[in-house]
RNA sequence: UGGGGGAUCGUCUAAUGGUAGGACGUCAGAUUCUGGUUCUGAUUGUGGGGGUUCAACUCCUCCUCCCCCAGCCA
């Protein structure tokens, strides 16, 4: 299998493996790898990363590793292991026994380190790192060489031995990299390959007392797995001379091809790791999987399914240029998804009860409603029908504008599966002059199967049945973020001024069809006329809570506000 | 302003010298017991100036704009 058969146009990284393949650069062979840090929760970004490298590896029959990039001590715990392994098997992905971890390198790592000093292609130097700064140079102006650049082979390796045995303070030495002070790169600047930490890893724990820096563990990792291609964001580009240099000094036998691509970025959200952070500690989202966050858990919490942020992923495509994505498409995914597979059910979210005067009182009928249309093996279910039902606010109107369709006084509207009812008339609340009830009448012969069933009218709505309707807490969801992305200013002040207000609505005094009673947390309905919802986990017997995963398209919107 | 990247419909993304295509969005129509879905149609684009060529998104040249880099983070 090869991507030309998925994709009638490679993108530039496919087109590259294909060139590869054709060349025999590495046989046929493609293997890469999902390296995360375990210093967070995934988010819809690297659901991208995922698509891309697990993707790639299948259809090029390869394989790809999942890595935790656990070169850092401070930030990094096995809870974030565990999350990123629930959210990658979570969006379908399966590494089955390559799960590897850059900390297992760490003995090899050293060894190669050694060997570059004995190469005399690095160093231990004794700067500070205020000195070391000032001594790089600028971005138009050449660095200087540390004096210790000078440092006999001997001592080096002395000094080196004994930053891993624990010997000096934190920043009293670092591992260089003999490069070149005048690179027009900065990342070649004598870049540090090793700093010391007294810092418990939370895997190897107080074995080691220097850790590797990226740049020295990353393409070591990746010779070390045989990777063929290292996907990764555009900002290490310029670190791909380096990454290269590594591979070629430490003279491994397998050097991976580095492919940067560019980061995803979604309109009216967030996505870097400090800012996601920020929202969840100083409270402006209930968590990490709150269901307005992009993280994978706040996804999944919101109704999103694997599927659907795959089609996302594939939809979006990849390319090296920056880009923001719309939420539209991302919309478009879910509802693609859910239309086909989730099941229909009745809920008014803003209820006003109608009264249907020529209804018997305390008489009870059964009607039939379809599960869901677009599959007609999810089979029917019977509704309750009764003199009192609640319908939503926005299907009535005292004063309608042209083109409304529903319930006004005079008119006639269809309750979905029901009888075709007709306002006679409205109680309202003397004192406030709100609408405490609609009276309608009911056409008795316009049921399904009625002799009037066939007679068409402009609108149909939904309802719930007043007497054994369910109540139920909806959550209502906007957008993060007011603009549509951030600038590059966005400070952690500025990003506080740019949320939404509205993001969350909670709609307390909701009723549901008792269908409904026996739901499964996670499962995703579509409430007709209005939105996919999904069951969330803080509901309990007494009260039904929904998250709105997305509302269904709303024409009626468009044209209202015109 | 040193280095590295980038610029194609509103938004993403194809087309490597040969009809600028697809998706999302938008608009219009058809169907519909969801103003949903589905179907049909329409809409709009190669950052700018020169040049090469029968032919340029593509090659050359000059310009403009955007992003990334001066962590002992990744």
């Amino acid at each position: 299998m090869t991507s030309s058969e998925h994709h009638s146009s490679a993108d530039f990284i496919r087109t590259k493996i294909l060139a590869d393949q054709e060349s025999q650069r590495f046989g046929q062979r493609v293997h890469t790898r999902f390296p995360p840090e375990p210093n967070g929760h995934l988010h819809i970004g690297h659901a991208k990363s995922m698509c891309l490298n697990f993707g790639i590896s299948q259809e090029f029959s390869g394989f790809c590793n999942l890595r935790l990039d656990d070169t850092n001590p401070t930030k990094e715990s096995m809870d974030y292991v565990q999350s990123i392994q629930d959210d990658v098997r979570w969006l379908g992905f399966d590494w089955t026994d390559r799960l590897y971890f850059a900390s297992d390198y760490f003995e090899r790592l050293y060894d190669y380190a050694v060997k570059l000093i004995q190469n005399n292609k690095a160093y231990v130097d004794s700067l500070t790192a205020e000195e070391i700064r000032d001594y790089r140079g600028t971005l138009t102006e050449p660095g200087k060489e540390s004096p210790d650049r000078q440092r006999s082979l001997d001592e080096n390796l002395e000094l080196f031995s004994k930053m891993r045995a624990g010997e000096f303070e934190e920043g009293a030495y670092i591992l260089r990299a003999k490069i070149d002070m005048a690179s027009p790169n900065i990342n070649m600047r004598d870049p540090a390959l090793y700093r010391i930490r007294h810092v418990t890893h939370y895997r190897t724990g107080d074995i080691w007392r220097i850790y590797p820096t990226y740049d020295f563990a990353h393409p070591l990792s990746d010779a070390l797995e045989g990777i063929t291609h290292s996907l990764c964001t555009l900002e290490f580009e310029d670190h791909r001379p380096l990454y290269d240099w590594v591979l070629r000094e430490c003279e491994v036998s397998c050097h991976s091809q580095q492919i940067e691509f560019a980061r995803l970025n979604l309109a009216h959200t967030v996505m870097s790791k400090r800012k996601l952070l920020q929202l969840v500690e100083e409270g402006h989202v209930n968590g990490w999987d709150d269901p307005r966050l992009p993280t994978l858990k706040g996804l999944r919490r919101r109704g999103y399914s694997p599927a659907a942020i795959r089609n996302f992923c594939d939809r979006v495509g990849v390319a090296k240029r920056d880009s923001v994505i719309e939420m539209g498409v991302l919309e478009h995914a879910i509802r693609e998804d859910l239309n086909r597979s989730a099941d229909r059910v009745m809920a008014v979210l803003h209820p006003v009860k109608v009264i249907i005067e020529n209804f018997p009182e305390g008489q009870i009928e059964e009607v039939e409603a379809v599960n869901n249309p677009e599959d007609a093996s999810r089979g029917t279910r019977q509704l309750s029908f009764s003199r009192e039902i609640y319908i939503d606010h926005d299907d009535f109107r005292e004063d309608p504008p042209k083109k409304y369709f529903r319930l006004s006084p005079g008119k006639e509207v269809r309750l979905k599966y029901g009888y075709i009812i007709c306002c006679v008339g409205v109680d309202k609340d003397e004192t406030t002059g709100e609408i405490t009830a609609i009276r309608c009448t009911y056409d008795s012969e316009t049921k399904r199967g009625g002799a009037q069933a066939g007679r068409k009218v402009k609108g149909t709505i939904h309802w719930v049945s007043v007497q054994d309707a369910l109540p139920a807490e909806v959550r209502v969801y906007e957008t993060l973020l007011l603009p549509s992305n951030l600038d590059a200013e966005g400070t952690s002040q500025g990003l506080e001024a740019k949320l939404n207000p509205d993001s969350l609505q909670v709609l307390e005094t909701c009723w549901v069809e008792p269908s409904l009673s026996d739901a499964t947390i996670g499962t995703s309905f579509q409430f007709e006329r209005q939105g996919y919802f999904c069951l969330d986990p803080d509901s309990h017997k007494q009260k039904l809570v929904f998250n709105r995963t997305v509302s269904l398209r709303d024409s009626w919107a468009k044209i209202e506000r015109k």
